[in-house]
DNA sequence: CAGTCGGGGATTTGATCATATTCTGAGGCC
DNA sequence: GGCCTCAGAATATGATCAAATCCCCGACTG
């Protein structure tokens, strides 16, 4: 119950020292992102603070933060809750990222260096032993990171964080499709997309990373026509 | 149960029903979207729980959604301001308005209804008022209205959302150009975007859009690539 | 001797919490 | 079946604590 002893000593590795409504976005952001809370799933402000172990100031602003980003919806009386995607709403969010994640791709070709490539690879190992072993979180982790990693190599703050917020739109049913499907049918368009960033196929390496995109949306998209419930 | 009393608080004397954090930040969104806290300048709580006689959790609140928006900036110690453009930032934007806005003006001449169009002639006919009587606060009160009623009748809610989140990015800019400018140089383009809706020319309606949004975005381009100070 | 740099306290500001108040939803009673 | 009451949750306030900035003063240097 201590946890006052957070501000005496700055200490203690990463993490510490910054403000606790920062750590609650964070930690609250990745159950969302990765599917922790289900779509539909409501949230309260008590539940989160027993939960999380904060006060309740925090949770609150962690929680009118990514309602403004899309992750959770204010479902008109007070209640909040992780959105249910609808059609008509995937087929916005994969219009957008045909748009933004080939743009990003082929800003991060022009720029990437030999670092930058290396980090992806590093990434894209780590995905495929996660689909190797079947391990859900990890994957969708890694497949993320993978993307956060092109984006930054692109610098464009503005298109990525566009695009970072559309992943709090579509990760909570991500996640239910790849528990569906299972990780193993998912052919990976990274190796052909680092292939062109390698050789400075800028164009290519747009249209791989449009490929990669649309497979995985195609598939949101088809498990909601069909399921309905997601 | 049915509260109609949605956002238009302009009844019943202080505006009482919907929450104060709701009021708070539509009230602070709009003095930065139209430029009464100039670019650069420094955003306090305190300062605003005075200004605009509030509690301080409200004001917090609204405070973390308009950073979480771009439209206020954290700046590493716990200060906030309204953020400066760079030449950078503003090429990110317009690249990105080019792509949104041109396609939402095209769904909204594949949808619109004799009313809207109504409606959009009745905000541009305010919007000359404004440029006729050189009113600076009315002429960019009524543009974006003219913009946010495109987004309406494009029916595309999540492309909407995106691009009102970069109107909040250049807006302080926008007001500064505008302010140097004057509002009598901005030949309109509202009028033959009108009738290319009307006619149901969608791609027209799409070209016209982008021409409008390029002239002013170039505008606020050059006179941050030549003034330095926004 | 004057100007500048650095230190230390006072003040302002931000972050958090505990608590009071209000609103929503539900279940019981008439 | 409708109205009333009650419980639970969210909103909003103010107080309190910590930190960063600011300002003033003194010492050192040119």
């Amino acid at each position: 119950m201590n946890d006052l002893a957070q501000k005496s000593g700055a200490q203690s590795g990463a993490g510490a020292g910054l403000p606790a409504h920062q750590l609650i976005y964070t930690e609250l952001r990745e159950l969302i992102l990765f599917g922790e809370i289900a779509p539909g799933e409501a949230v309260t402000i008590q539940g989160l603070c027993t939960r999380l172990g904060a006060g309740m100031t925090p949770v609150r602003e962690a929680i009118r933060r990514l309602i403004s980003e899309g992750a959770l919806e204010f479902q008109g009386n007070r209640r909040v809750c992780v959105p249910l995607l609808t059609p008509a709403k995937v087929a916005e969010i994969i219009f957008a990222r045909q748009w933004l994640e080939s743009h990003l791709a082929l800003r991060a070709a022009e720029r990437a260096t030999p670092d930058d490539l290396r980090a992806l690879a590093q990434i894209d190992s780590a995905l495929d032993r996660a689909i190797d072993r079947g391990e859900l979180h990890a994957y969708l982790q890694q497949n993320y990171l993978f993307h956060g990693k092109i984006y930054q190599i692109a610098d464009a703050p503005i298109l990525a964080e566009m695009a970072e917020r559309l992943w709090l739109r579509f990760g909570p049913s991500l996640r239910v499709m790849i528990g569906r499907v299972g990780t193993q049918n998912q052919p990976d368009k990274h190796r052909a997309l680092m292939d062109c960033i390698r050789t400075g196929d800028a164009e290519g390496a747009a249209r791989a990373m449009r490929e990669d995109m649309l497979q995985g949306m195609e598939h949101v998209r088809a498990m909601l026509e069909r399921g309905a419930e997601p």
